[in-house]
DNA sequence: TGGAGATCCGTTGTTACGTCA
DNA sequence: TCTGACGTAACAACGGATCTC
């Protein structure tokens, strides 16, 4: 669309030059370039902002056109299209930035709620929990100390069942009120976080692996630093 | 593969407008 | 209130780099 031997409207075609006369030229043209500069007439505008509402890019034809129709020089169109697109450009960006932005303020303020929250649960219910979680872990030590006793088991225990498990009583195991305060405290995704060692300690399989559950989870980092 | 034309991007110089002493 | 200097945003245009055919 943009030719650059076409004249526009004021003059700054500059003669093919010796080295020796470039900077004087440079600076003749720098001098010229704007010489007669004027600022479009709001119905040129208006017209080249309707075109551009259709299309950003001209066809030569169209270009002609327009440039014909309002009195300008093609190549004045051009560049008024191309300025227009980096206006537009420019525009997209601060919209992108601020929807980026608000997109991130929300996220954050989410995860402030959430540490809040987590901070409140470990002050209140889940002190108890994690006390009640450690009592099934030491009374499950106590048991296999006394397996290996020679006492003799009706099952071998890694197929026992836990509700069948000698001394676990039921009131030890996490209750559905533990449940739902996971969720009124900390959200669904949060417990079902914590709800995920409920599997662990019904079955008497993972038991081992609990101990680095919690090892792995008061080890390392708090569970909100990591949670997306 | 080289060339012509078109576009992109950064920049320059002008204009219009607001602020302030 | 007027005025001139100054700062600044918007704009038209340029030139080099890059892309496309």
């Amino acid at each position: 669309m943009l030719d650059k031997t076409e004249s526009a409207s004021f003059p700054t075609k500059v003669e093919p030059s010796t080295s020796s006369l470039d900077s004087t030229l440079t600076t003749i043209r720098k001098n010229k370039r704007n010489k007669n500069k004027r600022r479009f007439s709001n119905e040129q505008i208006r017209s080249m902002e309707t075109m551009f509402e259709s299309e950003s890019k001209l066809e030569p034809k169209t270009k002609l056109q327009l440039a014909k129709q309002l009195d300008l020089q093609p190549r004045q169109v051009a560049i008024w299209f191309q300025n227009r697109r980096a206006r537009w450009k420019s525009k997209q960006l601060e919209r992108d930035y601020n929807l980026l932005k608000a997109d991130y303020d929300a996220r954050s303020s989410f995860t402030i709620r959430v540490h809040k929250k987590g901070e409140a649960y470990f002050t209140s219910t889940g002190t108890a929990t994690l006390k009640k979680l450690n009592d099934l872990r030491r009374q499950k030590e106590k048991e296999d100390s006394r397996s290996l006793d020679g006492n003799s088991t009706d099952c071998d225990s890694d197929k026992c069942e836990p509700e069948q498990k000698p001394g676990v009583s039921s009131d030890l195991r996490l209750s559905d009120d533990d449940e739902n305060n996971h969720t009124m405290y900390l959200g669904e995704e949060a417990a079902h976080l914590m709800n995920s060692a409920n599997p662990i300690l019904s079955s008497p399989g993972n038991w081992s692996t609990f101990g680095s559950v919690l090892d792995q989870s008061c080890s390392t980092s708090q569970w909100w630093e990591i949670w997306p």
